[in-house]
DNA sequence: CAAATATGATAGTAATACTATTAAATTAGC
DNA sequence: GCTAATTTAATAGTATTACTATCATATTTG
């Protein structure tokens, strides 16, 4: 099943967001491990590398040698997540030949929250979702983000998007709006995770309503029409 | 006309946010006029209230008694933001009998970029929607989230989403999303802005294709079916 | 004109987000 | 098994941030 499976292959982020590639010891899958257990805890804000030293046993300046900083770190994790959404992404719909009933799974898989814990070695995914819906925007929204994007920091996240675009087409390959759906529909589903969390009083998403109906009627009305 | 008449009204902003009433001095005024274009300028996480005294000559301290932190500061400019996008929706949609005209103008005006500044008082709006776009995530987007909700910083935010679920229902009344399209029109229609400015890749919007008419589309589109 | 209030100037604090240096531990190659 | 290379830990230091506190000086108000 997929918790096996997942434990095989090696979920690949851009290089250069790293100065040394965490996953090549054992102190740097560490950081990766209990940096997620933290930031959901305390806060991408109040986190710092110290209290992540404290955390881990280890040393502030030795976390430095990984990542330059907190903000890197950050968009270590997303990238992480976003690469193994990628996955689960193409590998879940790969045996579907309906273009619509590809789509609507495709809309499950990026909207879904995370409540299984998947195992794959250090990293906790259920907490990592729980980071991108709280957190995620903070690293896209700075004075940095043109030349953070030259860079490829953000490429996985658009290649996502991409992917769930040419699904859309894939449907209807007339829509104007392909790129814009495909986008809102990933951070609107964060968004809406959020607002059922903090904001109850602006969206019908709770217990029983999951924002992938919302977003899949609203993606299929959209397109068929 | 919209622009004289704006500038006889004043846009009230919940009292907890402020130490101080900022529109009850000139300093006050003052700490408005240039922490919209200083932050614009810098962005939020470089803005500091060292730097802010610096640019309108005045003590760091003397800031301090009007907003007991930068983030106050923020919730104060967002909540003046949205309640004057409040004031345009209700203004401009009160002459509108027709549900469906009224729906879509209402989504014009919650989604359109600010080009014009409307020289109302001392606040440059379209730097104003700069900084929405960019920053307004982050005054939410924190732990505190809860106990500040429970204070009433978001009531502004949260009855323009309400007004504009309202006009929704008003065009049908069995569509079970109100909220939820509602909420993700007004949070959508900012990150298509931020996309088309910074990825450009994954959005169809740009110079001649709106945010506006992306989401009256999936608006209608969802709601009629 | 006196009292109240607002503002300014200065100083100080704990924490943050790092950099630099050196020492100790671990690992790798031979 | 030894040496060299690499990795990690420990310590110290810096500039900045996000404030608080105090006191002096303006400015406004009754």
């Amino acid at each position: 099943m997929m918790k096996n499976l997942l434990s095989n292959i090696k979920i690949s982020v851009p290089e250069k967001i790293f100065l040394k590639d965490p996953e090549s010891s054992d102190l740097g899958k560490r950081i990766i491990e209990h940096s997620i257990l933290l930031i959901d805890e305390i806060g991408f804000d109040n986190f710092t590398f110290k209290k992540l030293g404290a955390k881990i046993g280890s040393n502030e300046s030795s976390i430095y040698r990984y990542f330059e900083s907190k903000h890197k770190l950050l968009l270590y994790l997303t990238s992480w997540y976003w690469a193994w959404i990628e996955y689960q992404l193409v590998f879940s719909t790969s045996n579907i030949p309906n273009p619509e009933k590809r789509l609507l799974k495709a809309i499950e898989v990026v909207t879904q929250t995370i409540k299984e814990d998947f195992d794959f070695s250090h990293v906790n995914e259920v907490k990592l979702n729980q980071i991108i819906i709280n957190e995620y925007s903070k690293s896209y929204l700075t004075k940095e983000v043109d030349s953070e994007n030259k860079e490829g920091y953000f490429v996985v996240y658009k290649r996502l998007i991409a992917r769930l675009r040419d699904m859309i087409l894939n449907v209807n390959s007339e829509y104007k709006y392909a790129s814009s759906i495909s986008s809102t529909i990933v951070e609107g589903a964060l968004h809406q995770h959020f607002l059922k969390d903090h904001f109850k009083s602006i969206t019908d998403c709770n217990e029983t309503v999951t924002p992938t109906q919302f977003f899949q009627e609203l993606t299929i009305n959209a397109i068929k029409s």
